[in-house]
DNA sequence: GCGATCAGTT
DNA sequence: CACAACTGATCGC
């Protein structure tokens, strides 16, 4: 979940995936994905208001984001407000300040983040420099190398900080099996079972969110066949999603919903109530997406799950996994990071703080980053069994250096879903309880037996329960609103107009900022360990018990007195210094060569 | 009555 | 069993 408040440090006049309070007064607006704990405040009323008089306030999203908040009628007021941006095309904004009139320019660009669709992360490069909000992502080990707009020429950009997605950053979500693999295991599962009979359904238990369509078009596509959801509105103006979907019952998939679905999927039901025009009851299997992880030297990794009788669960992540994350990051080498979630109970006493604490603490510091697991071998948390396969490098994927990056290659898997040509669509039907049902069809006499996937109970090490609490107060001292119900300057909305092609160099190296990397190299060998001193420590602030993140070497704990204080400059917009216990140190980046 | 928040469920 | 959303209780306006 995320707890982003909203503002990043260099561009404080923007709010990104959050819209209520301080954000109230952004200069534009940016909406990374659809999911809810990204939107809070984009319905508001005071936002609502605002735009009334504010002429040249505007969100920014993906196309396909556009279409899927339009989708929901509690957000139409935002129709003529949005700029749907493409992806990978560098955009000119300028950020007025419709009192002043004073202005910023920068140059946004969106990339595909593969969390759900529409999802991007926003590259955002102007004065105080090349900043990267990723959202929520969900990216391959490599899929950084081949994103065109993180690098200039053959290297990579100087990003200066970094707002990441940490849900799963813990070497204890080392790995999490690839979109691939688990749909394989999910296909394997689905074609034992519905290659029976007709009467042989699966219910895909999936949450109520964006984000299981890849698995709709690839099942869709596997069985030829559509995956019965509860609507197809959002999906509108979306044909590569569209023609896997349907709101006719009558197929062997099913992925809708119902408020009480677990309890009737108990009483052998589907959601929808459909049942076999001859009365012959359904055979139904439940398989329900879930996340699965697996430590680092974990050798075979289990995809399906049987969860007893006929559910099962099946490995599938919205997130990157910590290898994932690792990746990235080693590859992006950003000076500062900002942890977007920030998994802890805290204390009552620190709830205290935290209400002062609005701001975005750094968790790293470094000009290079990798190489810091060479180190410290983050607590071999639960992977006992030695096995195979410790390619140590894994940590930080070796390729890189002399890898240029190909921008080339496919992009994550997900392109497809940024699209979103018009389509003509016919409104589909309602829950017609009964009748509709057409002979289920597809009729695959092969029968098989049920174990193919993998079936590997050696000791395996999964899952751990921590708790990765969702209550993270607030952030974000409520001021009172201070409406601006200013003035309208009319200022032309050039601001939103999307000068595309605009390749822009990004060797602006701003003079002031003291967090400069030193002449980074991007490409990265991966070789040789010179990383002792590059820090991977959470602020200890953040940290919490789950993640247990070595501090700073030479790093002191910073006291509470001196955090509240810290907190409250930040609260304050003050610039401060948080440059933790790390001065002279340096992880040269040694050239590509 | 609406919305925000929290606790609990899934 | 790890996401993200829905439900219901409570509180405030």
């Amino acid at each position: 979940m995320s707890s982003f408040p909203g503002r990043m440090k260099e561009y404080s006049t923007i709010s990104i995936d959050r819209f209520d309070k301080e954000n109230l007064h952004a200069r534009a607006y940016f909406l990374s994905h659809c999911h809810k704990d990204h939107m809070k405040g984009l319905k508001g009323p005071l936002l609502k208001r605002k735009l009334k008089f504010c002429l040249t306030v505007r969100l920014y999203c993906s196309i396909v984001t556009k279409e899927l908040l339009l989708s929901n009628r509690k957000y139409a007021f935002w129709e003529e407000h949005i700029v749907a941006l493409e992806l990978d095309s560098p955009t000119h904004i300028s950020l007025i300040d419709e009192v002043t009139g004073e202005s910023e320019d920068v140059v946004v660009t969106l990339l595909p983040a593969g969390h759900c669709p529409g999802s991007v992360m926003f590259l955002f490069e102007g004065a105080q420099g090349t900043v990267l909000y990723t959202g929520d992502f969900r990216l391959a080990v490599g899929d950084a190398a081949r994103m065109e707009h993180l690098h200039s020429g053959d290297r990579v950009k100087d990003i200066k900080s970094v707002y990441l997605d940490t849900t799963f950053y813990d070497p204890r979500f080392y790995q999490i099996p690839s979109r691939e693999a688990c749909l394989i295991g999910i296909k394997e599962l689905i074609q034992d079972w519905i290659s029976q009979s007709p009467y042989h359904v699966v219910w895909l238990n999936c949450k109520a969110a964006y984000g299981y369509e890849y698995l709709f078009t690839n099942l869709g596509e596997e069985f030829a066949s559509q995956v019965h959801v509860n609507s197809l509105d959002m999906y509108r103006k979306m044909p590569e999603i569209l023609s896997y979907v349907t709101t006719n019952r009558a197929t062997q998939i099913h992925a809708c919903r119902h408020p009480k679905d677990e309890e009737l999927f108990r009483a052998n039901r589907l959601p929808c109530g459909c049942t076999s025009p001859d009365g012959t009851p359904l055979r139904i299997i439940s398989i329900k997406p879930s996340t699965m992880w697996f430590g680092e030297r974990t050798r075979k990794t289990k995809v399906i799950v049987r969860m007893g009788g006929s559910s099962y669960r099946a490995c599938f992540s919205f997130h990157s996994s910590y290898s994932e994350i690792k990746d990235f990051l080693s590859y992006i080498c950003p000076v500062n990071i900002y942890p977007n979630v920030i998994p802890l109970a805290r204390t009552v006493e620190e709830d205290i703080q935290a209400q002062a604490l609005p701001e975005i603490v750094p968790i790293v510091q470094t000009s290079c980053y990798m190489d810091c697991t060479e180190s410290n071998d983050d607590e071999d948390d639960e992977d006992e069994e030695g096995e195979l396969l410790n390619s140590k490098p894994s940590v930080l994927p070796a390729r890189h250096s002399s890898d240029p990056p190909s921008p080339k290659k496919a992009p994550p898997t997900w392109a497809t879903f940024f699209k979103a040509e018009p389509v003509l669509t016919d409104e589909s039907s309602e829950l017609d309880n009964s009748q509709s049902s057409q002979a289920l069809s597809t009729y695959h006499t092969t029968s098989q037996s049920p174990e193919l996937f993998d079936e590997d109970d050696e000791s395996e090490s999964v899952h751990m329960t921590s708790s990765q609490s969702t209550h993270i107060s607030d952030g974000g001292t409520e001021t009172p609103s201070q409406l601006d119900t200013v003035p309208v300057q009319a200022e032309l909305d050039s601001a939103a107009q999307s000068s595309k092609q605009n390749k822009i160099q990004t060797n602006q190296k701003p003079e002031n900022d003291p967090h400069r990397p030193i002449e980074k190299e991007p490409a990265v060998r991966k070789d040789q360990s010179e990383g002792t001193d590059c820090t991977e420590a959470m602020s200890d602030s953040q940290v919490s018990s789950d993640f247990d993140l070595p501090q700073t070497p030479g790093s002191k704990a910073p006291h509470n007195d001196e955090l509240k204080e810290l907190y409250k400059k930040l609260a304050s917009g003050e610039e401060v210094i948080t440059r933790r216990g790390q001065q002279g140190s340096v992880c040269h980046h040694h050239s590509k060569k």
